[in-house]
DNA sequence: GGTGTTTTCGGTAACGTTACCGGTGAAATT
DNA sequence: AATTTCACCGGTAACGTTACCGAAAACACC
C-alpha cells in the first residue's frame, strides 16, 4: 500500500505559508514567529509528520546511522558489547545498523562491498576470524569513512581501537593457576591470526616462563570459539602421553567445553584439572563446579568505541586512539583444589 | 574530514557523457551500449563509487532498511531471533536497524517516535513487557507501516504475528512434570499483560484441569523474566506452608534462577523439586543437573517474521497473518526423580 | 519623516539519483 | 532512395529537505 507520509509541503499547503518557514518552525525558533512555530507544529502533529531522512541526509550529506559489523551476536560477549555501543548511541541519537557476518570472510566482504557509505556516518567493527580482508577496511578508511575496531581489530589499518588487555589478562589468569598449585598448564587457543588470540597466548607463555614452568607446543591447542571446539580440543590434549593438570582457555566458552569433557571422563575440574576461561559469561557462574575467570569489561567497550567514533565523526582530523580497558580475575571453584 | 564520495556525476564527467547513462549503465543493460557501460563499470570501481541510498530512497519511495525493536539482545532466544532475521534480510538485501528497548516502555515509546518511517521500509517488534503502548502500534500501522510482531505481540493490533505455540508447549510441559509423578506443581510465570504470558500460564492450568489437580493462586508467582526474578521466585514459593514438588518456569532463565536458589538449600532438582522450563537456551544443556524445557524454534521466528515483512511490503493489500510454531519437549535431568 | 534595524517570511538552488520523454544517427525495410 | 525502425544517449523534472539570499513589514531612532 505504502501511503504518501505527511511532508512538509503538505504542512506549509494547509497552513498556506511557505516550505521554508515550516522547514525552520520545525527545527529551530531561527526567523520564525512563535504563533506561526506553534500552528506548525500541531499542523505536524495532526498529519503524522515525521522527518525524511533521506532527504535531511542528502541535504547535509550525513545520516545518523552507524553501521556496526560482528561475527556473531549469539553470545555474551558481542551482545553485551552491543548493548554498550547502543547506550551511547542512543542517547545521541544515532541508529546502529547491524550486520552479522557468522564469522565467515566471505560475507563479510560482501557485506562490506554492499555498504553506501554516503548513508553512514561511521564504522564499528570486530573483523572475522580469517582476517585477510584487512586491505578492504584500509581502503574504506582511505576513502574517509570514521572506523573505529573493536576486540577483534585489525593490526595493519590505522584507525581507533578499543580492546580489552588481552596479554596482562592472560598473564593474570595463568599465574593464578600457577599460584594455586597447577604446574603443567595447557592453552586451548583461538584460531592463528587474530591479534588478541595472540596477545592472549603471550601471556599465557609469559607467565610460564618467569615462573620457569615447561611450555610445550602440544599442550596448546589452536582451533574455533566454540563450546564444541572446547570439547574437541580437551579430548585431544588427553591423548596425550604428558598430560596438563591445568588449562587456561581463551574464552569461557571453550572452557566449559572443556569442562563437559572433562565430566565425561569423570575429571572433576579443579580438584583435578585447574581451569581458568576468559569473559566471564554469565554460565561461569551457573556451571558446576563454577568457572573462573577474566572478566572482560564487554560493556564499557561498547561503549567507548562508539564514543570514539563520535568524536572521530564530529572532529575533523581527529587522531586514532587506542584504548586498552583492564580485565578482572575472578576466582571460582574451577581453580581451588 | 568527511571526504567528498564519488557520484554519478563525477563519473559522467570523468567519461564525458551524461548523468542518465550512468545511471541506466549502473543498474540494467537497459538502453545502454555494452562498450559504454563498461567505461562505467571500470570508473566506477576506480572511484570506488557507492550508490547514495538517500538519494535512491528519496526519488524510489524506499529505502532497503527494516527496523527490529527488542527487549534485549543479551540473551539466547533474542539474539537468535535476530540472527534468524539477519538471515533472510541479507538474503533479499536488506539492512536491519536495531533498536533495543532494555524492557523500558518509556524508552520504547522515544524510539517509536523518533523513527523515521519514510527510510523504512518496514519494521519487526517484539514489545516491552508493559504493552500499554499498543495504541502507537496501531497509528503507526494505519499510517502504512508495514509491522510484523514477534514473540511478544501486541493482541489488539491488526497486523501479522509470529509466535511459538505457548500455550500447546506449557501444557506439554506440566503434562510432563504430572508424567514423572510430580503432583503439587507450582508456575514460575512473567509479567501479567504480556500476551504469551497469559498462553503459557493457561496451559499450566488446563494441563492441571485435564489432570484433576490441585491449582492454587500462591503457587502462580508473576515476576520479571530474569535470571534473578526466578531466584527470588523460589525463595517466596519455599516460605509456602504447603510447597509444591515441581515447577514449571515461563523460561530456562528464571527456571535455572530458581535451580541456583534450590542448590543453596541442598534441595536437589529432578529428585526433591521437578523443575522444567521454556527455550532451550544452551545454559539448560550445561547447568546440572541439566535442564527439561520445551525447546522454542527462535531461528525459525526469526526467518518466518522477516519472511512474512518482506511479503507485505512487496505485495500491497497484504492480509495480516498469524503464524504459530510449535515448540519440542526436551527432557533431562531436572524431572528424573 | 526619512533612515536604519529587526523580525519574519518567501523564493531558489542544491544534495544524488531515477523516470520519462525526446532526439540523433545508423541500420533495416520497402 | 525514401521511409521506417531501432539502439543509444541527453535533458529535465522530481523526490523532501535545508541553506542562502532577498524582501516586506514593523519598529526604533534622531
Amino acid at each position: 500500500m505504502r501511503r504518501h507520509y505527511a511532508t512538509i509541503k503538505d504542512i506549509a499547503r494547509a497552513l498556506n505559508i511557505s516550505v521554508s518557514t515550516v522547514s525552520r518552525a520545525l527545527r529551530d525558533t531561527y526567523d520564525v514567529n512563535a504563533e506561526t512555530r506553534q500552528l506548525v507544529l500541531d499542523k505536524a502533529a495532526e498529519l503524522h509528520y515525521r522527518p525524511n531522512f533521506n532527504a535531511t541526509g542528502l541535504v547535509k550529506n550525513s545520516s545518523h546511522n552507524l553501521a556496526v559489523l560482528l561475527p556473531g551476536i549469539t553470545n555474551y560477549y558481542f551482545s553485551t558489547v552491543f548493548t554498550g555501543i547502543q547506550e551511547i548511541a542512543y542517547r545521541h541519537g544515532y541508529n546502529l545498523i547491524l550486520h552479522v557476518t557468522n564469522d565467515d570472510a566471505e560475507r563479510e566482504l560482501n557485506i562490506i562491498r554492499s555498504l553506501s557509505f554516503s548513508s553512514l556516518d561511521g564504522m564499528l567493527v570486530s573483523v572475522s576470524s580469517q582476517a585477510d580482508a584487512c586491505d578492504h577496511f584500509q581502503e574504506i578508511i582511505d576513502d574517509g569513512v570514521p572506523v573505529v575496531f573493536f576486540d577483534r581489530v585489525a593490526e595493519h589499518v590505522s584507525t581507533s581501537k578499543v580492546m580489552q588487555d588481552d596479554y596482562n589478562g592472560a598473564f593474570e589468569a595463568t599465574e593464578h593457576l600457577i599460584a594455586k598449585g597447577y604446574r603443567r598448564i595447557a592453552h586451548i587457543a583461538g584460531p592463528q591470526g587474530l591479534t588478541f588470540t595472540g596477545n592472549r597466548q603471550q601471556g599465557y607463555l609469559d607467565a610460564l616462563r618467569k615462573h620457569k614452568l615447561p611450555a610445550q607446543d602440544s599442550w596448546i591447542i589452536h582451533s574455533g570459539f566454540s563450546q564444541d571446539s572446547g570439547y574437541q580440543d580437551f579430548q585431544q590434549l588427553w591423548q596425550l602421553r604428558s598430560k596438563p593438570d591445568a588449562i587456561f582457555a581463551v574464552n569461557d566458552r571453550k572452557a566449559v567445553g572443556a569442562m563437559l569433557a572433562m565430566k565425561e571422563k569423570k575429571i572433576v575440574p579443579g580438584k583435578d584439572v585447574g581451569v581458568i576461561g576468559f569473559t566471564n559469561d554469565p554460565v561461569s557462574a551457573i556451571i558446576s563446579p563454577s568457572l573462573s575467570t577474566i572478566a572482560e569489561p564487554a560493556f564499557e567497550i561498547g561503549k567507548v568505541s562508539c564514543q570514539l567514533l563520535l568524536n572521530h565523526i564530529r572532529k575533523k582530523n581527529f587522531i586514532a586512539e587506542e584504548v586498552v580497558l583492564p580485565g578482572k580475575l575472578i576466582e571460582r571453584e574451577s581453580t581451588q583444589r
